[in-house]
DNA sequence: GATGAATGAGCCTTCATTCAT
DNA sequence: GATGAATGAAGGCTCATTCAT
């Protein structure tokens, strides 16, 4: 009886099962919602067996719930580094390069999706989607706003109404740079240029 | 078998079915989506049976395209009192207050969550609605920007940059205003409020 | 990670382990039958693993039959200690007195439930059963009845009958106490009162 | 396509519906138990699809219930014809010969065997046999042999222990009649010479 | 030997669709 | 035209069984 020592023992990861899961489940529920998606497609993709989804996860509903909860803080985490300094003109646009190149990842525009068709039967998450991503991204922005119409580099705006301005731009902006080919005034510009022209507008509404 | 005879029987007239089942398609549909909404509940709402639904629809996923396509086409009817003239800053207005009062309206947030979440699906629909709402937005939209260019009224700005720009504040506005207590900013603030707000920074950002 | 080396980890001996598994065995397939017992449960109770079983029995039915079997094989070999002599009477009421023990036993019951329920689709531990348990049991007390009647200390009643009837009044009498809660008219009584009105019945019956 | 004429086209009367299903639950419910039971075989069996089986009962569970309790109502209401009049002994026999018929029924068997196997999952169905059954029966004999008692017709003996002893010899020679085969000492014996042997035993048992 | 993560066949349950009335 | 009982394919979930460690 060789005690079992010390191999390297590597093993697929089992730790890691419930993020391959996750993983899967992101692409699958992001395509066809809660109701439409298959366990067994979710499964397929993340390389498992139907079975093994339930070693991890309860039901189908909680492995929604579990992976918009843990998309958005992963998110959220991600979000963390925080721009500062400078002016805020400056910071302003260090958070409006950081937060264009978040709006098109694959996850959000997944969460965008779940959020507007379905995140309400589910209070308790829209509960924390609000908590943590809107009030949180609410007071990032209008901080930065408020400083900046102290220093006079904006004009004076009320910071929440600026603030609910940036999202709303940037966010549909980005779902629809997704779907480029149906809006023709779009089919023309790189994700570069409609990103110019977002910070053109919202730079002109506020200036002083 | 003595047939049931001979009574006027009065009925809702049969023309009118299909609508009935339509309106209640939406809301269903509006609330489940495609793949969570059950036929049978759709039936209830309209106050027909199950087998009524197939005397006007083939099968579920044809009612479901046809709720939003005579949706979406209702929109544009409605939409089609086009304002007119003035100076291009009027008309802007005008459009602005019909584009709000219509976002609002419960048919538009269904539509908003069936073109997010599920019409990846049904990429003729998809058409249809890019052809029909956002070129046709677009266009008038820019129309009437670029005459405000024209007249000095606005700044110079690529009419169909300002023309998405309003979309999305508009539509993203609407969508948070049913919204509203998930979002503490707008808790405090009615409709007209927010339009204002909106009418505000809009124009801030045109102005020359 | 260091290694958990080392322990001298003492266990139950190897030997033991189908004994512990068919304890438990007995326990949960009393509990649940042969459809609704769980393998897990099985393996939990007798404190292995689900694989460990699979290392004694090929597979849930082997572990079902074995357990019955074996089970039924203790309680003959319990049995065996066969009353002996004196008077038919004496020799009857010794047996009651052992027959009444064991038919109060936990196993028991559970082998009795077994029977009615499932064993019919076992036809060969039907056979078993019916060769090693009833027929024994038959013959034991008809011997005991014969020496009776021929001794002039029972009535001539058909030995089998009267063995029927005692094996009967038993068991259905062990099965009631064990749910005495169910049974108002046995809720006042202790185990031995039941059985001092089961002798006395049944001696009745006997009498000359 | 020669139309489908004229049949006398009946169709089976939906009301009876849950009347075959039930009829249908019994029979692979007491083959196969509640666990061990296929829906399938059920809804086969009752000549409907599986999916009817869910227009009349919620799920298996409840069906199996249902099923319990039905087949004891039936019984019981069955029982309602009580015997009558004359001398205790007379009447002890009329009711005797009934039970007997009783308790060769199918669906004794069927209920004896789920009562014995898994109606201890259902506290409420237990209650109800406990109540419905048990106490009703012993009531109804004991009263017979309370007659006989003070008529002189049966020697003193605690009515319910008569009560108890009798019901214990009529469903265990039931039960082993039904599995003739097992029991050698029955194979040549008849129903009938069983319950006149059975008679016998307990008439004895209370003869003055 | 022992473990328990992984598998996938099987069964319960739902619901779009049909059709006799 | 209208109904709703009936159907059965589809999919969620369980659990006996396997096997890499």
């Amino acid at each position: 009886m060789p005690a079992e020592v010390a191999e390297p023992r590597w093993r697929r990861l089992p730790e890691e099962r419930p993020q391959q899961i996750l993983r899967a489940a992101l692409e699958i529920f992001g395509e066809h919602g809660l109701a439409g998606a298959r366990l067994e497609d979710i499964a397929r993709r993340a390389g498992v067996s139907k079975g093994t989804i339930y070693l991890y996860f309860p039901n189908k509903e909680a492995l929604f719930r579990e992976m918009v909860r843990s998309t958005i803080v992963e998110a959220i985490v991600a979000g963390e580094g925080i721009p500062r300094l400078s002016s805020a003109r400056e910071q302003l646009l260090t958070f409006m390069q950081n937060y264009w190149a978040f709006v098109r990842t694959p996850s959000f525009s997944v969460i965008y999706r779940v959020v507007v068709s379905e995140l309400h039967h589910f209070p308790d998450l829209v509960e924390f989607y609000s908590a943590e991503v809107i009030l949180r991204g609410q007071k990032l922005i209008a901080g930065i706003i408020s400083r900046g119409i102290e220093t006079g580099e904006f004009r004076p705006i009320d910071p929440t109404v600026a603030g609910r301005m940036l999202i709303s731009l940037f966010t549909t902006s980005a779902m629809w740079c997704c779907k480029r080919k149906f809006f023709p005034s779009l089919q023309a510009r790189s994700d570069e240029q409609v990103y110019d022209e977002l910070v053109d507008f919202y730079l002109s509404a506020l200036r002083a």
